[in-house]
RNA sequence: GGGGUGGUAGCUCAAUUGGUUAGAGUACCGGCUUGUCACGCCGGUGGUUGCGGGUUCGAUUCCCGUCCGCCUCGCCA
């Protein structure tokens, strides 16, 4: 075989006068007659042109390179020269070309059933894509996104190894734990009737290797969680896991900045500056939701006061409405000109869009030159004054209101608002707005349940101020966690955790967990924290996110080399697929489900 | 589990109110072509309209069921 001595997508000008030998795929054939073939060759770093051409190669060579089609496999040795038809701009290897002196087919290929031409590839359908993944990732596009995942993981190898923290792998097969989300289960063979099941993360792990006295921990691990995917989520995801011993909030925290910070330089030569902060609760109250787009304003206000004071039914009823000790109200948007895309027929599709979130409508105004026109604005108009007022509105404004329980009125103004700035397209591009949020409550009351849960998870500290109040108040009571968000994404998330078997034991009851629950499920962490627990805590980042954000996709399948679909399959391997009788009955499983077709 | 949307040639799509032999571009195959680079010109092959049933003289089109993709609500400590 041909021994490769450099890169297809390597060659440059300065190249010129040395025989060389490339591998690769072809890319394209442009046989130009039985005399001269123009070949695109690929491999991972670009295409060069090889030019088969009887002047400069045996008629034997220019014969099989007549055969030769689109992904073939085939080293080249030939002489770099500049081209002698030109130069392509196009390609960053455009100045030179290979002439080839001897050519060796390394394998054919079947017609592929993806274009790799960028223009033809892009449109492919994601089916397809998923089926014939080696394919798909042969594009150029998708070989940049797997060389950006791998920068990122490095780049976080590097910048967490200089901070003296360890990489320590943990088990995959573990035991079942309550709360959070469905855990993927795997039988015991060798105990009857017990089952592993797979992470959802190494929570418990790592905040034992802090116990262990190992001080900084990372890892680059899988999770899984068997919900159902989304386009951001999937049932099995990456996580780049920590925790650090000896540390409070502020150190993670800074720690994690200077993370994200070193690697925006690393990619982009971008200046993340310092990163601002808000609370939970404040973020709920201008944005909508607990993962702010700071990117742009439309932010949300609270107008209970002035709609009470109306005659608008939708209005009043809202507002007499109770839930959890806490009563409805009415949120406000201030739409300022330009708006003009926001037509009659966009804002009354706002209402449906409210539903999907069990809102009962968007009702809306616009501030024209005589008073309120359209919409609501009857109503409006006798509070005129205060509206104005308190939203800061000017003529051709548009007010979008919502008016239910806290918690459905607050979350459906958060999604319209995003979807209000998609609509008006005034999402700036090229901005990186982080935001570290914090202060979260420690727990939500589950009306259902008739019990608090864990808002973050129940390893998760009160803040150093709030211990008072844990038992007395919990659901006033502030956690040590924050969460880094990114342009309106959740990108980390992490806490300072308890490290007090007693605290702990306070919030395990509090969610309504038994002792004998907790012991257990969780014996062992509450066993550790008996030994000689040092303070301590962590952050997970979210590494399918990351990458997304960094190449500018919304699609999780794009970061992930083999990804799942929707429903959990791989196209490509057919997985998940029945197993042998055999390895039921040795694994003491027995299936419900109807019989296989 | 709910809602929405889609599945037609290898790929991307079209097909009128249910009506001729289901078309186009591209890919592929053959021929021509000595400076192309989304090469060009000429010709050709290629279809279980996701699958199963039904209505009809006739179904890509209408109905029922089912499978699969995507988006979304629930869910995701």
């Amino acid at each position: 075989m041909l021994k490769r001595s450099h890169m297809c997508g390597s060659l440059r000008a300065s190249h010129v006068g040395q025989t060389v030998t490339v591998c690769g795929w072809i890319n394209t054939c442009r046989d130009q007659s039985k005399g001269l073939i123009f070949t695109d060759l690929r491999d991972r770093e670009g295409l060069c042109q090889v030019v088969f051409n009887l002047e400069d190669s045996p008629a034997e060579l220019i014969a099989l390179a007549r055969t030769l089609r689109r992904e073939f496999v085939i080293a080249v040795t030939g002489l770099v020269r500049v081209r002698a038809g030109g130069a392509n701009p196009k390609l960053a290897t455009g100045e030179i070309e290979v002439v080839a002196q001897k050519l060796e087919l390394l394998n054919a290929a079947e017609t592929p059933p993806i274009l790799l031409d960028e223009h033809d590839s892009e449109k492919t359908n994601e089916e397809i894509r998923l089926k014939y993944r080696y394919i798909d990732l042969r594009r150029p596009r998708m070989q940049h996104i797997m060389r950006t995942r791998s920068r990122i993981t490095k780049f976080a190898r590097d910048y967490f190894g200089l901070n003296g923290f360890l990489e320590i792998e943990t088990p995959l097969l573990i035991k079942t734990t309550p709360e959070g989300a469905r855990d993927f289960i795997v039988p015991a063979r060798l105990h009857p009737g017990k089952w592993y099941a797979l992470p959802q993360s190494p929570q418990l792990f790592k905040q034992i290797l802090m116990v262990a006295g190992f001080d900084r921990y990372i890892q680059i691990c899988k999770c899984m969680r068997d919900e159902d995917p989304r386009a951001d989520r999937q049932a099995e995801f990456t996580q780049i896991d920590l925790e650090m011993s000896f540390i409070e909030r502020e150190d993670v925290m800074d720690m994690m900045t200077g993370f994200v910070r070193g690697l925006w330089t690393e990619l982009f030569q971008y200046d993340v500056g310092s990163v601002p902060r808000i609370t939970y609760w404040d973020s709920m109250e201008r944005y909508g939701i607990d993962r702010p787009d700071t990117r742009y304003g439309l932010e949300l206000t609270d107008v209970s006061d002035i709609a009470g004071k109306t005659e608008f039914a939708v209005f009043k009823d809202a507002l007499a409405l109770s839930k959890n000790g806490r009563g409805g109200v009415v949120k406000a948007i201030r739409i300022p000109t330009p708006n003009e895309k926001l037509t009659r027929k966009v804002l009354d599709g706002y209402s449906e869009f409210a539903k999907t979130f069990k809102a009962g409508g968007i009702p809306f105004t616009k501030l024209g030159a005589n008073g309120f026109e359209t919409g609501v604005a009857k109503f409006c108009e006798p509070v005129k004054a205060e509206l104005i007022a308190k939203l800061g509105l000017v003529q051709g404004d548009i007010v979008v209101f919502a008016a239910d329980h806290y918690d459905i009125a607050t979350k459906t103004l958060g999604e319209l608002r995003q979807k209000i700035a998609r609509d008006l397209a005034i999402i700036p591009e090229g901005k990186w707005n982080f935001v570290w949020v914090i202060d979260f409550p420690m727990f939500d009351w589950d009306d259902e349940g008739k019990r608090w849960v864990a808002l973050h998870h129940p390893f998760t500290s009160p803040n150093p101020d709030q211990f008072g109040i844990l038992a007395t108040d919990p659901g006033a009571c502030l956690s040590a966690g924050y969460d880094l968000v990114l342009n309106g994404s959740e990108i980390a998330g992490g806490s300072v955790r308890i490290h007090d078997m007693k605290v702990q034991e306070a919030v395990f009851g509090l969610i309504g967990l038994t002792e004998a629950d907790a012991k257990m499920k969780f014996g062992f962490l509450l066993d550790a924290l008996k030994f000689g627990a040092p303070p301590h805590g962590g952050i997970a980042f979210g590494l399918d996110r990351l990458v997304m954000h960094v190449v500018g996709t919304d699609n999780i399948r794009d970061v992930i080399a083999f990804p799942k679909t929707q429903s959990g399959m791989d196209l490509m391997s057919d997985a998940p697929g029945p197993v042998d009788p055999e390895q039921l009955v040795e694994t003491h499983v027995r299936s419900t489900a109807p019989p296989l077709v």
